[in-house]
DNA sequence: CCCTGATTCGC
DNA sequence: GCGAATCAGG
């Protein structure tokens, strides 16, 4: 893979939206996080509004001749909308951190198939006292936190602070980990002879 | 250990 | 120019 115009200006765009490189280089394809790191740099648009980790390593140079520069051609191209998409689903959702995409080019975005699993499963009494257990182990990510590895699964009120993702390790190709896999994958045969439990 | 971006340097 | 390896940090 080569980098075709397009496929800078995807890098550019997604950069801008404060995507991490990893990200990127996933949606790109063909790429790892590090091409698109040193594609980043080679463009020149390194930092961003804002990078949470990140330090230059070497020493803080001593700025004694400063000749100014302005050249810096400020790139008013997009008036980055950029408010503040509440995700206030009550559901799961499957990648809370590709919402914030303003309309793009029809990219091939991978997600994940996440076909109804037909398999007559019932949600079974231990999946269900796991949940409560994993929730208190929940590692409370925030939607910035979650990555491909961490479980999407929503926990609490978007509206108010008692909100986060579960966080917890999930499985390859699952956005959930494995109690919230199970739950959140039902079929939709639910036990129809439940009488004597079922108040 | 997971992740992040930054930098270096051989190609 | 490119990106793997490496570094440095959260």
């Amino acid at each position: 893979m080569s980098w075709t115009d397009e496929r800078v200006e995807i890098l550019k765009q997604m950069w801008a939206e404060g995507k991490s490189a990893s990200v990127i280089a996933k949606e790109l394809g063909g790429v790892t996080r590090n091409a698109v790191i040193g594609k980043v740099h080679r463009l020149g648009l390194s930092n961003r509004t804002a990078a949470p980790a990140a330090a230059p390593k070497t020493a803080p140079e001593p700025e004694a001749k400063a000749p100014p520069p302005p050249p810096r051609e400020p790139e008013a191209k997009k008036p980055e909308p950029a408010p503040a998409p509440q995700a206030a689903a009550p559901k799961p959702v499957e990648k809370p951190a590709n919402l914030p995409i303003p309309p793009r080019k029809p990219i091939i975005t991978a997600g994940q198939p996440l076909p109804p699993q037909p398999s007559a499963n019932e949600i079974s009494a231990e999946a269900l006292a796991n949940l409560a257990e994993v929730e208190k182990r929940a590692r409370k990510l925030t939607l910035m936190q979650l990555t491909e590895r961490t479980c999407k699964w929503p926990i609490g009120d978007p509206a108010t602070e008692e909100f986060w993702f579960c966080g917890l390790p999930c499985q390859p190709g699952k956005p959930y980990c494995e109690a919230h896999t199970a739950v959140a994958f039902q079929p939709m045969s639910s036990r129809r002879d439940r009488r004597s439990s079922s108040r």
